[in-house]
DNA sequence: AGCACTGTACCGTTCGTTCGGTATACTGTC
DNA sequence: GACAGTATACCGAACGAACGGTACAGTGCT
């Protein structure tokens, strides 16, 4: 069998145990297959492994955020795609973010750069779409680094409180604060 | 000398490594401690030590955010002083938060109830305050919910684009998003 | 003498990794 | 069609290193 089938079950791996937690053993019985194969299909052991999975992260926000995001309709529309994508991805709440995982713990200097260049590429997705629908850059970027802020830290306390509820809540307020205009006053 | 000396350094490792890459050996080196010395004055391991900087970061949380929280002078006023209490915890951002680290990882399933209990407080503190200012309840707690949501995002965000401003911009914002009145249109 | 503490040496287990080898399928040669 | 050669997929067993943890004999203070 192709190593491609093996990656999703990688993912989930690395995404619900971490770097460290993701052990061979593990791996070796999720995916059926003895370690000696693991290493057949991915010759740098772990750390290909992990390199693989960002991969195939990429394209999964490739396909299901950045496509999204290109289909130039209604910006609101678009985020509103968005957050549905984010919905299914991250299990509504209940699935953690495999970019945090990597980030913290022992292993983040390894796979930093990826780490960083995935999440700026999002960012930089939601910006550039808030440009074309003719927000100023500057006010852009500061939004979609908030809406990234929204998402991860919505992850993150779903997680901790147990409540995927917090995560549907705030990431279904996106389209609301990405796009409206300012008119707040205090 | 005593265990609580000890403390902060386990504490450092944690927040650095996670549950799993905070080993033993670390531990030694970094305390200056022999392993035997560390199971001297943790004789529970590992799972010991993580709770007791589990209880070593309640403190800390109770004096520099709750304390904070109940001067009872002008709301906003505490809010800042707490925004100026997380800049110090976390080094301006460049420090990751040693709760979303146990909570994700392998070891998620043991302290989930600490660092749930933990959070809830944290979340309980500023509701109380605003609830305390005026505002209805159930607004209190989604800003507040939302307030940590903003740290911890800002958190994970920091760390991944090496970029503590990040972290700085978002908390500076949260005396005025926590304290405004809505007059929002859209 | 009693106690708190520590260094050394060790335990069994698990870690990531590698080795040697098997089964199967495809490829080109005659 | 028969045969040797090669590539792919897989596995059991073992490797050294590191893991968390323990046993025990000090050591120094009271």
């Amino acid at each position: 069998m192709s190593r491609d089938a093996y990656i999703p079950c990688l993912f989930r791996l690395f995404r619900q145990y971490g770097y460290d937690g993701a052990t061979l053993a593990k791996m070796s019985e999720a995916t059926g297959l003895g370690k000696a194969s693991l290493y057949h299909h991915f010759p740098g052991g772990k750390d290909e492994m992990v390199e693989v999975v960002l991969s195939f992260l990429e394209s999964q926000l490739e396909r299901h955020i950045f496509q999204t995001l290109n289909e130039s309709e209604d910006a609101s529309v678009q985020i509103e795609q968005m957050v549905e994508n984010l919905q299914t991805i991250y299990d509504g709440g209940r699935e953690p973010c495999v970019l945090a995982i990597l980030l913290l713990g022992s292993a983040r200097d390894v796979f930093h750069d990826k780490v960083k260049e995935l999440l700026k590429a999002w960012i930089g997705a939601i910006a550039t779409l808030l440009v074309k629908s003719g927000m100023d850059e500057q006010s852009a970027y500061q939004r979609s680094e908030a809406a990234l802020t929204t998402i991860q830290g919505a992850l993150i306390l779903s997680q901790g409180l147990d409540d995927p509820s917090l995560f549907q809540r705030a990431i279904r307020k996106l389209p609301e604060v990405l796009c409206q205009v300012e008119v707040t006053e205090h």
